[in-house]
Parts: structure tokens; sequence; C-alpha cells
DNA sequence: CTGTTAGCGCCTTCAA
DNA sequence: TTGAAGGCGCTAACAG
């Protein structure tokens, strides 16, 4: 090879796998890499012909900016973290996209982290995801161990808690009471003329606590002996079987009330199967208006939360913090998003 | 103040955000930074006494990795990008929920986009996200833009396109083809009997796919004129409800075929909602094995994917790249992970 | 087994 | 409106 020698050896310690970088394209439109960092992200500030010069360049050579070292010298990732329980039971499934919709307009990523309802898993994922520098953090609940609400505050991060409601907020907070969740359908039925209930529950936190305060409220209304089936969270179409199973050795009562929707819907399943009539032979209840308020099933009542609020609301709230100059723009958020309890009778009007 | 003046003013241009760095942690322990270093990522190279002092350290100072300084400076971002069309319809989420395991467990953390199916969105998506410099990337589909695959190829970052099967993969591959689903699904239903069908499907690229696969398939077998509705992507219950007004006013065949579970299911609550009897009225046939294959509906079949599978295999695949020295030993990978078609006489024989 | 040196690619700051 | 210098926090490579 005649162009053997022309290598230049050198000591070229990490090569980089050969990504087009900014100087690179500074280069070819014959600037410097600053002015193409400008040209990018601070237009305004270039002259509209240098502007052009510097688009052109990154088209030439297929530029894909490296956010790694953007954030890194920034101090800025734009990244926000988002901790859930689990996407496989569909409660959330709305709240997420609304929200990453919201964030991606703004230019931000989704770190997704699944706990599986466990505060030790959270506190994991929490600690290697502060490690990502996001700037911001979504938490599902308000039940974290104190390892992780040290790493949080020591992070300084803007946090929001979504999906429940707490006195003492880490930072932002966009929920509702499951307390007032399980004291509303309680009354409801009692409204209704239901003497006689029973509860199907996955055992993950925010379930139980609305589905304990169904039971307290009852009480206080003079009905004891409710019978509660608590199943391994998440639910599951399968689980919601497995309750109505249950229930029906225990002694089948007027209503089933249920944590979640895909419970109510499993028990719906199941009844069907035994060739059972719902409401007749048992009314349920649901939660969550997984697809429930448009799309009532004839036999089922539920509790709707409106999910794509709670996630574009906390979309917002991150935003707005991230563009605060000042501290003293920081707004303190405390949304509760409320719920509504949907039967066929209010159905009509609900939409 | 006495020590006013102890503060050094010097150039200290971009003050962090006060995160601790390797170095305080080095300070500490009384060794450097590229001590500490290795400590954390390659305890082996370091005496036991050291690695000890240095854990110490890292707790009294509560450091947390940077993992963009890191990423930056390796080349390695352990950063997974994976791309789903939706998380709304609940398809997916088995899939999602088995590949994030897997990779959490080797370490590596998931960037989520959502590209709610249209192939734009996903070249935009790619383009971002590529700006991570992910170790690996997961498209959904083996439909994507040109430049998609241009900045793709680019990029050298391993692939998987999972969900679907093709003769020229980006990369590597783990799927099933929806033309054997559709046609599968049209001979097991003339084998029953049927003679007169309807398809109701979700204007998704793949649930077309598997729906036009059935009618073709029927019209193989002298089945001409099978009605088809297709609805908006992405699929819910109260698209499927719709599904089968519309079909009602067409007229009702024997047996509706859906793209979809979500589909099925909605069918099934507008029937119950019409006092309809399924499958004596009208059958049903959805897709996906959402729940249904374990939680058989008495009056559903469908085809069941193995989803977890599908997710494992996928990250299994990534992982076994980025633990590839060499490019020799790196496979290609296809995996056809198959189907199933699930009735009630098979259900039994099913788990 | 541990330290030193030299970047990774970008952005902040200051100077022109 | 543009450029030059320096550093963000970390790790590869080499030296001891």
């Amino acid at each position: 090879m005649d162009e053997a020698f022309s290598e230049e050896p050198g000591r070229q310690t990490q090569r980089s796998s050969a990504s087009v970088t900014l100087e690179d394209v500074a280069r070819v439109a014959g600037v410097t890499a600053m002015t193409v960092s400008r040209a990018l992200h601070r237009p305004e500030l270039v002259r509209s012909e240098t502007q052009k010069r510097v688009l052109d360049a990154v088209r030439m050579t297929g530029y894909v900016p490296n956010m790694l070292a953007g954030a890194l010298a920034s101090n800025k990732s734009r990244l926000v973290a988002l901790l859930l329980p689990t996407i496989a039971t569909s409660i959330f499934t709305d709240t997420v996209q609304a929200m990453m919709d919201s964030l991606a307009a703004s230019g931000y990523q989704t770190l997704l982290g699944l706990t599986g309802y466990s505060a030790t898993r959270e506190e994991e994922l929490v600690h290697t995801l502060l490690g990502r520098r996001p700037d911001g953090i979504v938490l599902t609940g308000t039940d974290h161990t104190p390892l992780t609400l040290e790493r949080l505050s020591k992070a300084k991060v803007p946090i929001v808690e979504i999906w429940d409601l707490t006195d003492d907020p880490i930072d932002m907070l966009v929920g509702f009471s499951h307390e007032a969740v399980g004291a509303a359908v309680a009354r409801h039925l009692l409204a209704k003329g239901y003497q006689r209930f029973g509860v199907v529950s996955a055992d993950d936190p925010r379930g139980l606590r609305r589905s304990h305060s169904v039971i307290w409220e009852l009480q206080r209304h003079g009905v004891d002996h409710v019978p509660i089936e608590v199943l391994k969270a998440p639910a599951t179409l399968q689980t919601g079987r497995e309750g109505l199973i249950r229930m029906l050795k225990t002694g089948l009562p007027e209503v089933l009330v249920c944590s979640t929707d895909t419970l109510a819907q499993g028990i719906l399943i199941e009844a069907a199967s035994r060739g059972m009539n719902v409401p007749h032979d048992v009314a349920v209840m649901g939660f969550g208006d997984l697809n429930t308020a448009a799309h009532l099933h004839p036999a089922l009542s539920t509790v709707r939360v409106d999910g794509p609020a709670v996630g574009t609301t906390a979309a917002e709230a991150l935003l707005s913090r991230f563009n605060a100059k000042a501290l003293e723009e920081t707004a303190v958020l405390r949304v509760d998003v409320g719920f509504k309890i949907i039967d066929r009778e209010s159905v009509a009007g609900y939409r």
C-alpha cells in the first residue's frame, strides 16, 4: 500500500465510534464549534446566513447532538424519571401517555422505572435513576422509604408525587384521596339501598386503602361483617375471577366492591362463565374508569379518575419548575384531581 | 464576617449544583478518583482494605455516580431506547415488563418513546433518542421510514425489531408473522364450520395485516364478501362496542374476528348490553392473549402470543451483543416466537 | 494494586 | 455576531 505510512498513529486514546461531533460540523460550515452550538440552540444569536450554512453542514454530516455531553456541560439533562408500580394494569396508562406527550412536546425524554409496588425496589431505582441526573422525577404514591426521601432531598430535584394525596408531600403533588374514594363508594351504595357488601382488593397500598375505607365507612353507618378478599398485586382479570370464586365460598353479598376495574371485569367474566346475572345476582363496583364511563358495562358501576389530567398536570408542574428563573417563581403545587362515581343512572349525564 | 476573605473567588465558572463527585469521595477515602472508580466498577482490581475505605467514603458522602459523565467518558451509556406505538392498549405491556426486568437486572435503564403508530413520529423519536447514545434500540414492527433506517445504520447501534417478522430486518428480530396469524385464524374457524364471517380491526399496521390475511385466506377457501370494519387505533373497549354496532347495521355474521382482544372484549360488552348471547348469536375471536388463555372468557376465543417471551428474548439479544468482545461473536438473531389459537376446547390443555 | 495523564463532546464565560 | 479558553465528572491507557 502506497499510503500505509499516511496513517498517523499518535497516541490515539479513546477513539469514539466515529460519531460526528460539533467540531466536525463546524469545520464543514467554516465556523467554530461554539457557533454551531448557538445556531442549534439559540439561533437568534447567530447571523441568519451563518445559521443557514450551519444547518446545511448539519444535514450533510448527519450530525446528532450528543446529549450526554450537552447534559454534562450544561448541568441540564432534559430527562424526567418516571417511577410506576407497573404497567401491567391499565390503570396508569392514560396518565403515562398524557405526561409523556406533554414532556416530549417540550423536548424532555422519559426514563421509566417499574417498582412492582415495592418501596425497596423504588429505593434502588431512585438511586440509579438519580445517576442520570434527571431534571425532574415523578413518583407514584406518597409512601417512600426514609433512604429514598433522603436521597431525593439531597438531589434537590423537582419532584411530583402522583395518584395520591398527603399533608406532607416531598415537593409537588397531583392526586386524590383514596380514603375519600372508599367513603364515597360506601355512601353511594348505601344510598342505593344495598345492605350486604363484599370487597375484593388487590394488595397494593392504595387499593387496600380504598378498600379499607369502604369498610370503615360502612361500619360508621352500622354495617358490620364486611368480608374482604385480598389478592396479589398487580390486579389481572384472572385475579378478579379468583376473587369471585373465593367470595362464592364465603357467601355472596348483594354487591362486590373492587379495588380496580380490572378485578371488576374479571368478576364479570367469571360471573358470565357461571351463568350468573350481574347486577341481579350480584352487583359489581369498580375503580379507575378504565374505559368505563365511556364504555360503561351495562352491569358495572365504577369510580372515574381523570388519568390524563393527572399526567398533564404533573408534566406542566415540572415544566414550569424547569423554566422558573428564580426560586420565588416556583409554585407550590398540590392538585386534587377529584373523582366521580359513575353508574348507569349517571353515565348519560357524564358525556 | 471574619472569614469573608477565605472565599477563594478565582474564575469559578460553572458551579455544579454541589453534587458529590468521585474526587470528593477520593479525598475522604484518602485515594485517587481513579481508585474510587475502580472500587465501584471493578472491585477485583482493588485491595479489599482499600475497597472498604472507599465504600465507607461513598456512604458518608452520599455519592451518586454521574452516569452522564461516565457514559461520555466510556462511550457506553447503559441505556436502551424502547419505541412503542402506545401503552394505551395492554397488548405490549407484558413485553415491556419482561424486557425492562431483564435489562434492569443487568444494569441497563430504559428510555421510552411512544410513536402512536406513526412512522414519522418514530423517525423524530429515533433521532432525539439517538442523542442519548443508547447502547441498544428496540423498535416495534418492521416498517420504518428511509430516514429512520439511514439514521439507525449510521448510528451503528444494536437494534431489535419486535412483534413482527421480515426477510430483511435491520439487525435482530423477535416476532411472528401476522399473515400467518390471520391465515391460521381463518382455517381454524372454517374447520369449526363457520361460514359467515365479519372482521373488526383497528387501523394499526399489524392489526390490519392480520385482518386482511384472515380475509385472503377465507377467499382462498371460497368465502367471499367478508365485511370489515376498520376503526381508529389504538383499540379500546369503546372502539370494540362501536365495531359491533356498525356490524349490526350491515348484518351480523356468525363470527366476528377482531384484530385485538381489547376490541373483542368491547364487543362482548356491547353484546351483553343488548342482551345478545355470545357465542350463540355471534361468536367472537380475539388476538393477543390479553389475559385470555389463563382467564378465558367463556364466549371468547383468541390467538395467544407470548408477550413476555418477546421481551426477554429481545433483552437477552441486546445484552449478548453488549457483552460480545468481537464482531464475530455477535449472533444474528431471528426468533419466531410463534402463536397459538386458544378456545374453550383447547384451553384445558393450555395450562 | 494504585496513580497520572489526557481526553469524551459540549456549554459557560469572557473577550473581541 | 463570533471566537478562545476552560471545565463538567468520569474513565481508558499507560506507568509505576
